[in-house]
DNA sequence: CCTTTATAGTTAACATGTTTATTAAAATGA
DNA sequence: TCATTTTAATAAACATGTTAACTATAAAGG
């Protein structure tokens, strides 16, 4: 007998399902990411910039579930390529305000239909039903505290 | 008007909804396991192989949700540090069966307590009900092929 | 004001994620 | 049986994840 015979097996442990939902889902957009050099995380700053406009680095590492010292230095390569542009807050010289140039949203335009076909790809497979209801469930297990 | 605004926002992104779901469960374990200088993925590991005695390292890897190269440096240190032993397949000599140690048993038992109070307080805060739906989505999420 | 505390970001160090290439061994098939 | 293909694992290179320590600035409280 194993020493977690009395805790759950692995096979219904909710931070591999996780894992593993999430490789699912992200297989065919780093398919479609690997083509023009962009990682996933990059992906997913431009979407937040082009949606949030000029923010500070703290509310895109918030939205993109990143953390600061990944995002230091993501920016700074995303800035040497021309994807975004950084300046310091005249207010608050704490803050960095970060905005997506045309470079940058010339990325999501040029990916836009293959981010939709996969979208749509998925929703046909699971039911836009399930699918609310999964993101449901997601919502308020992110909300939980432990 | 964004580039996205066609598309749906980054607050119903599946994949940053189940990495924020992610995020909440493990911060927890990340907290226990960092007390005694094991990482997630050896805490997986260790899980996987006490659950299925020796198997190859293909096995853990799919099990565990690793790519083989990370799983090939963790169990490199892991077998340095005593928890593992690895031995090649007489059989398939491609093959490396890898098998817990007595010390890898120890680290799962003297955290299996605070592991199943962190289960537990999970499912005290979502219900069984809830949890068991969400696990049965993830795993239909999973066996989609996009 | 001035000290204390909190916040935003960076740096450093090490572990893992990810892709591509490579090696060795096993399976396949003419 | 031998060339071809597949499989298991490793190596290398670069990006990101993660924690701890640190800097600069701002906010709080006396």
């Amino acid at each position: 007998m194993n020493t977690q015979s009395h805790t759950k097996s692995t096979s219904r442990s909710l931070p591999i399902a996780l894992l593993r939902a999430r490789e699912t889902v992200m297989a065919p957009v780093r398919d479609m990411l690997q083509g023009i050099q962009i990682t996933e995380q990059k992906w997913r700053i431009l979407r937040v910039l082009d949606e949030l406009g000029e923010v500070e680095q703290s509310t895109i590492a918030n939205e993109a579930c990143l953390l600061l010292p990944s995002l230091t230095r993501i920016l700074r390569t995303m800035e040497a390529d021309g994807q975004v542009t950084r300046r310091q807050d005249s207010r608050d010289k704490r803050r960095t305000m970060v905005m997506i140039t045309d470079a940058g949203r010339e990325i999501l335009k040029v990916n836009l239909a293959t981010s939709l076909a996969i979208s749509n790809s998925i929703e046909a497979q699971m039911g836009r039903e399930k699918l609310d209801k999964l993101l449901d469930l997601l919502d308020e297990l992110q909300a939980i505290k432990v």
